[in-house]
RNA sequence: GGUGAGGUAGCUCAGAUGGCCAGAGCAUUGGUCUCAUAAUCCAAGGGUCGCGGGUUCGAUUCCCGCCCUCACCA
């Protein structure tokens, strides 16, 4: 702990498709609280992170928006920073997979698993989607589940039953996209020779200190199956980086998605100056440390995948790999449609970053338990330890010495306080065992127990009534307390780092740290300085701003739509062509809850049939036929449910049965909308 | 199905190489204080430590079986 050696410590890559949510923000609060903690302590330490832009689900949710996906992932980058940033996790670097340098180290890697020969080429046959012309992805194909026959289900696994098979099981397969259903095809893929590095591998994953050893116990069952080789190419249409000397192959994003904490590193140290290069940290003879946080959900690609791979490179394997569960929000899994789909900025909008940080620091252990979100325990928890007693054993201390005693500290005692003080000091050190053996939870409850020492104290002293008689006794217990306060600030700073910002400027103290508290006495505080203006530290929380984060939100499409695709020029607003129509009838699709086949008049002879999904906001369809409507006249046809849809009818609303269609007047059909 | 983790008070968890009436915090109830964010402090009630066997003088702690929950299965 007390070497020079500097330490890279690596949060996973949030996916640049969506929001940051609240279960995302465990990992970056773990994370940041380690970071800071080894700061505190005098480490050289860096915290990178970036934004993970490639594959498939990228690609085809930029395309829905009609926007590049460059474009597309670049609108997540600055939201995911606001996010981070607001949330106090303060990363040295915070940058992208989709960077020169991340595709420079793309490249060299891969150049150097050919030299090594450890790539492979391998014919294999996937799904494939002729009208898309694309292969597809498991995820990208729905269907009947095999075992319990639930239809729309994902090509993995099955959402109502958990079973997973293979895509090809499914029953009536399509493409999920456009609903055709795919065929079979060839296709050379590279493979990564991931079984030439098992015995590597099952030595290392084996190691307590690299690996928490209930997860190493669970990997042995890939080496029991024989570990398979990793197939690390995709063929285009593919948003990622093209494979030198491949024809329309690209490195599929979970190849390059954790070399970005490389590029990342890169990156660092060209703008900073503070390293040559990348390779202070990832050369094979690096003197430094390098830490993953990751999430149960991607052990493997850690454990097994990326440090297999940086051998094979000649690069440094990771050092540990810190894992942690997920997050439930009020017992189940975060749902959008029950409201517990909380996104950070939705949160941070409510409520202040510092409560949801010291819950999370409250219930973490070192292991990959799930954390759970009871909003009912976040306020119970929060106000009773971090405003009851902390918060207002500070707020207390601090108030009496300004308000009643000029906030002058007495010089240091010989009393009880003295004793109070030194037990607190005391149990430093186990507040730090518990940080570095990232039990946050023994920490947080440690620091709830030196504070209710000092309550205890103060009430058994009662300074209050004495402060006539015996203002110098008073000023003494009250110093006392004040020190007390004074160690908590900086046992808590990882924890809430803005909380112990604010009790420092209250002490009218420099900040305090780990490092000094290591070889720290009575007393901490220079009692000839003056005390700042005290405040209370943070406010409780009600329990109707609690329960206001977790109002249902609109679908993640309606956000997007409201953030608003970015701006476009009018010339791109005239390619649309708007229409009004008429509604001649109306039916129901069959086995699509959502879609209606709609025969609209558009005035040009005879009607065009649409394929709407309005379904649920119309369950009478003859309510519909007479209707003015509005139609994109000139969208491309499409097979939904195999109807062919010619065009689109406009409605405004978040979906589902809250649709409104949009109304032209009376106008006849045909007329142009614009 | 396989593998892994876990099942201790209403909630979150601690604990025991097997032995003093099984612990803490919160919640509940009663009391106290009034400096402080209706905060503090004191106290009480509350558990056949998942179920059934076994080993043992003695098991919640060890062994076997079972049930339940969660996760992973490229």
């Amino acid at each position: 702990m007390e070497e020079a050696m500097k330490t890279l410590v690596t949060s996973a890559l949030p996916y640049a498709n969506g929001p940051i949510h609240l279960g995302h923000m465990v990992e970056y609060v773990q994370t940041d609280i380690y970071v800071r903690f080894l700061r505190s302590c005098g480490e050289d330490v860096i915290y990178l992170c970036a934004d993970d832009t490639h594959g498939t689900p990228i690609e085809l949710n930029a395309a829905k928006q009609g926007v590049a996906p460059e474009q597309f992932v670049r609108r997540f980058y600055e939201e995911h920073q606001r996010d981070f940033a607001d949330f106090d996790v303060k990363f040295d670097h915070f940058w992208s997979t989709h960077s020169p340098e991340n595709r420079r180290y793309a490249e060299l890697i891969y150049s150097r698993l050919k030299e090594a020969g450890d790539i492979d080429r391998r014919e294999v046959e996937q799904a494939y989607c002729e009208k898309d012309g694309r292969f597809l992805p498991d995820r990208f194909i729905r269907g009947t589940c095999p075992n319990c026959k639930a239809t729309d289900q994902y090509g993995d696994v099955c959402e109502r039953c958990n079973k997973a098979y293979a895509a090809t099981e499914l029953i009536d397969p399509r493409c999920a996209t456009c609903g055709t259903p795919p065929v079979r095809r060839k296709s050379v893929h590279l493979f990564f020779r991931l079984s030439r590095h098992a015995d590597f591998l099952r030595e290392l994953i084996r190691r307590p200190e690299f690996l928490h050893p209930g997860l190493s116990a669970q990997l042995q069952q890939f080496f029991s199956k024989g570990l398979a080789d990793w197939d690390i190419s995709r063929d285009g249409p593919y948003f990622g980086f093209p494979i030198p000397g491949e024809e329309n192959k690209f490195f599929y994003v979970w190849l390059d998605a954790p070399i970005g904490y490389i590029a990342t590193t890169e990156k660092w140290a060209k703008e900073t100056g503070k390293a040559p290069d990348a390779l202070a940290f990832w050369a094979e003879d690096a003197q430094a440390r390098v830490l993953h946080f990751i999430g149960k959900d991607i052990v493997y690609f850690h454990a097994l995948f990326w440090p297999a791979v940086l051998r094979a490179a000649h690069l440094k394997r990771p050092d540990r790999i810190l894992v942690h569960g997920h997050l439930t929000v009020n017992g189940e899994k975060m749902s959008k449609t029950r409201g517990t789909f909380i996104t950070a900025r939705s949160y941070l909008d409510a409520l202040d970053p510092s409560y949801l940080r010291y819950f999370y620091a409250a219930n973490l252990g070192a292991g990959p338990e799930d954390l759970d979100l009871n909003l009912n325990e976040l306020r119970l928890r929060v106000n009773g330890e971090l405003v009851n007693n902390l918060g207002n054993l500070a707020n207390r201390t601090l108030s009496l010495i300004a308000g009643q005693l000029g906030g002058k500290l007495s010089p240091a005692g010989h009393g009880e306080g003295r004793t109070v003080v030194s037990d607190a000091l005391a149990r430093a050190a186990e507040v730090r065992g518990a940080y570095e053996r990232l039990e946050y939870r023994a920490a947080i409850k440690a620091i709830n127990e030196i504070g209710q020492a000092a309550n205890q104290f103060l009430t058994a002293k009662e300074p209050w009534k004495k402060l006539k008689a015996e203002p110098e006794a008073a000023r003494a217990d009250l110093s006392d307390a004040a020190e007390v306060v004074y160690l908590l600030a900086a046992l808590l700073e990882p924890v809430v780092p803005r909380l112990s910002a604010k009790l420092f400027a209250q002490l009218g103290a420099p900040a305090l740290g780990f490092a000094a508290l290591g070889k720290a006495s009575y007393p901490l505080l220079d009692r000839a300085l003056p005390l700042g203006a005290p405040s209370p530290l943070i406010a409780r929380l009600e329990e109707a701003q609690v329960s206001a984060i977790t109002k249902p939100q609109a679908p993640l499409e309606a956000k997007a739509a409201e953030a608003g695709p970015s701006e476009i020029e009018y010339a791109d607003f005239a390619k649309v062509a708007l229409k009004v129509g008429k509604v001649l009838a109306a039916e129901r699709v069959p086995k699509a809850d959502k879609l209606l086949k709609l025969s609209v008049d558009v005035g040009e002879g005879s009607p065009r049939t649409i394929v709407a999904g309005i379904a649920e906001a119309f369950p009478e369809t003859s309510k519909l036929v007479g209707r003015s409507v509005v139609v994109v006249a000139n969208l491309k046809p499409r097979a939904l449910r195999g109807v062919e849809s010619k065009g689109m009818v406009l409605a405004a609303g978040p979906g589902g049965k809250e649709l409104s269609l949009v109304d032209p007047g009376a106008m006849p059909p045909g007329t142009l909308v614009k």
